[in-house]
Order: structure tokens, then C-alpha cells, then sequence
DNA sequence: GTCACTTTCTGACTAACAGTCATTTCACTA
DNA sequence: TAGTGAAATGACTGTTAGTCAGAAAGTGAC
């Protein structure tokens, strides 16, 4: 009978509306500020529901995050569903284009990445449901790089004496740090240093990618990259 | 008469005192788990004598984030002290090392860099002198990056194609993914995906340098710095 | 329809903690 | 040694995360 399914239909829509409701607070106020019973009331319950579904606050912000990570990804996966029509280093770069864009179309999310990232609490992580999704996401996003970097070393646009699961790690990294970077202007965070230097995004990632482009690429492949950061495209959604 | 100059380094000395008794309790338990109580039994004061010298928590976590980031320049100082005995690609070469050695022995204090950068009130950041320091610590750390690079470009180390400042940011940024990555994995941060493919973080900053190496260095230069890993020495204290 | 039982929800309550402030202590001076 | 201001104190307040006893709603048998 269908009355199980409903249920657990219901549950998984309560559980959105929690979210929705907490992003809504969250997104706006930011987590320090944002109270429990705030979200109960946008979300038309009360706080004692909230830790029915969440075991507490955090584990509510890891919901949050968990969306976010699924959004990223489901962008990758995008790319990678046009894999064929590119060598495997117009890849790479679609990859970091994408990247970048979800990052500045949706900081708050990418706020909460960071703060998943700086939690000392591993053992509460590695118990939640919602961190393990975000784990597997983080795998398939870095094998979609291996595959990428693989794809290159066969159609001879990368210098295939890496190994490519290491230079998929060094590019995610690297990349990690680009887009925080990009994040953190964009939010306001002032650094003196680049305004004086008056360095926008676009010239920081493009000089990344010229790096990584150089670093990696084939002396084939070199001025195909030197010149395509314009006319290839990113994936939004 | 030196009664004003007792006065204000006694008031320094408290300072310190308050902030050691405030590394003791937060490297230990963390920065959420430990009480402003716990800090004041530590440093031998009441709790609101510690109000009387920072703002709140946050800003007496930041004045040990000032800390870390004071430490690390003292590093980044010491190598530059030596710049003249080297070519400017082997001071790009110094920099990382010594910045991925900072991060290995003092995780706490990386810990608090990445608190410090996923703030986002950033009012209250633009308002603290601890994070001015901070500010200036890092304005200082790009400018030896720039210099370096400059260097290089003189002696025709390094591809002088780049425009300096804003290669510097690039290398920056994405030095900060490498040290960040690393830094999560010291901490215990499972990454099952690494631990499969069991990369440690020796070989993760080789390959960065590879990359980074390939990427800016001349023809000339290369072939040297694809051998110097081993042999030059990051700066320690 | 109604009764017994389960699931879901509620909101008053508690414990813990950040931050305050009226009062006390202390060093210094005259 | 009395007077003054700076430094320190700790009891107090307000806020909020998280709990739990009980209410409400849903379910299914008769």
C-alpha cells in the first residue's frame, strides 16, 4: 500500500520546508545571528519539530550545505554530459569556469562550504548523513577531473607524464583556493592589497587558468588554451 | 618620567597573559566549547577584567589570530632576509615551503586563519586592530611574493610575460588551497577520496611546484627547479 | 461512529553562557 | 594616612540551544 510511500513523501517535504525555511533566515541574518525559533516560525512550526528532523543547529546548516553541494554537482554533471564534443583540456577549463560562476551566483552556499570546511568537530561530521552526501559529491566532482585529465593525456592536450589523480587533486586545491579568494571579495571582505593593486576576478582567474594552462598542457595544446577562455562556456543553471 | 611607559607595558603584559590563557583553553577544546569563564580561571582574572581588554570572544580569537599571522611573517622575513643568495624562482620555491611547514606545525593557528576568512561581518572585522595586523601581515606577505617574482624576471628565472602583482595574487590564492587541503587533512578531516587514492601531502605540494614550476618558470629555469625540491630549505623557528 | 494505539507536533521549561555594571581593591600621591 | 582614580571583581541579566511531558492528529479494527 501506498501509505508508507506517502509518509515518507511527507517527511521528505517537511524536511525541504525546514530547509527552505532556515536558508530563507540563515541566507539573510547569517547563522550566528539566526535563532531556532526564528526558523521555526518562518517555517510555520515550532522549534521543538525543528530537532524532530534535525538533530541541532549545525546539522541543520549541513542540510543547507548539502543542497548546495548537489547544485554544484549537478552543474559538473552538465559538463561532463557534453564531455565528448571537447579535448580533455577545454575539460579542465569548463570545469573551473563552472566552478567560479556557482561561486559568485551563490555565495551563501559557498559560505557554507567554507564553513564545513573549517569545522574542528570531525567526529560530528562524520556522522551526519548530510556530510557523508556531501563526500560523495566532493569524490565524483574530483573523478570528474581524473576522467577529464585522463580524456587529455589520451587526445594529447596534457602533458601526460603526471599522474592524473595526484595533478586532479593539485587542480581541485588550487582551484579551492581561487574561488575563495573570488568569495571573499565579492562578500565585501576588504583587501587593501587587491584594491590598491585594483585586480578584479575575471583577471585573477584568468591568469589562474593561463598557470594551470601552461602547467599542464601539451606544447600542442598550449595556444589553442592561450586563446579559448572567451568562447568557451561555463555551465549555470 | 616612565610611570605612562610602566603603565602601558603592564597593560601589555596583561594582554598576553590573557591571550596565552586564551590559546591554552581554545587550541584545546576549540573555539565554541570553551567559555569566557574557563578563559578567565586560566589567566588567573575574573571574567570581566578579560572585557576590559578585548571587545568579546571573537575579538580575543582574533588577537591570536594576529598572533599566528605575526609568526608566520617573522618566516616569510627570515627568508627574504637570504633573497640575495637566490634566484627569484627559488624564492617563489621558499615562499610555498615555508608557508606548508607554518600550516603543518601550527594547525591551531591555520584553524583561526580560516575562521577569520569565513567571517562575514565584515563590519566587525574592518573595525578590530587585530585585524588591521592581519591585513597588514598579509599586504606584506603578497609583497614579497611581487618582489620575488620581480627578482625573477630580472635574472630571467621566471617568465616575464606575467604581470608581477597579479601572478603574485594568483600564486597566493591557490597556495592557500594547497595549505588548506593539507591542513584539513592533518586535522583528521576524512577525505575518504584521498585516503583511497592515499596521496600524502608531500607528494600533493610536489606536484603543486611542479605545476606552478612548469608554469611560470623560463625554459632556463626549469630544468632547475624540477631538481631543487629537495635540496633548498624552507625557514622554520 | 468510537475506541485504542501510534505518530507528529507543541511550547513552556532548563541549563549554559556572553556580556554588563555597581561595588571593591589597590597603587600612588600629597 | 586620607584621598583619588585606575584596575579588577563577580553577582546579575538577557538570550538562546536544546528537552520533554503532554496535546493533537492520524490510523485501523470493530
Amino acid at each position: 500500500m501506498g501509505i508508507e510511500e506517502r509518509k515518507a513523501r511527507e517527511k521528505k517535504r517537511r524536511r525541504n520546508q525546514i530547509v527552505d525555511a532556515a536558508e530563507k533566515v540563515i541566507f539573510s541574518k547569517g547563522l550566528e545571528q539566526s535563532t531556532m525559533d526564528e526558523i521555526a516560525e518562518e517555517a510555520e512550526l515550532s522549534k521543538g519539530t525543528l530537532y524532530l528532523y534535525f538533530k541541532n543547529k549545525n546539522e541543520l546548516y549541513l542540510a543547507i550545505t548539502q543542497r548546495g553541494s548537489d547544485h554544484l554537482n549537478d552543474r559538473f554533471s552538465k559538463v561532463f554530459a557534453s564531455a565528448h564534443d571537447h579535448t580533455g583540456i577545454e575539460l579542465i577549463r569548463l570545469i573551473g569556469e563552472t566552478y567560479l560562476s556557482f561561486v559568485r551566483e551563490n555565495p551563501d552556499y559557498y559560505k557554507a562550504f567554507m564553513y564545513y570546511e573549517s569545522l574542528s568537530d570531525v567526529q560530528e561530521l562524520e556522522e551526519s548523513e548530510f556530510a557523508q552526501n556531501c563526500e560523495d559529491n566532493r569524490r565524483e566532482a574530483l573523478n570528474f577531473i581524473v576522467r577529464a585529465l585522463q580524456v587529455g593525456m589520451q587526445d594529447g592536450t596534457v602533458d601526460d607524464s603526471y599522474d592524473p589523480q595526484e595533478l586532479a587533486v593539485v587542480i581541485w586545491s588550487s582551484t579551492r583556493g581561487i574561488t575563495t579568494m573570488s568569495h571573499m571579495m565579492g562578500v565585501g571582505h576588504h583587501f587593501e592589497i587587491l584594491d590598491e593593486m585594483a585586480i578584479p576576478v575575471e583577471s585573477l582567474f584568468k591568469n589562474f587558468l593561463r598557470l594551470v594552462g601552461t602547467g599542464i598542457a601539451t606544447d600542442k595544446a598550449r595556444k589553442e588554451w592561450m586563446t579559448g577562455s572567451h568562447n568557451s562556456e561555463a555551465v549555470n543553471d
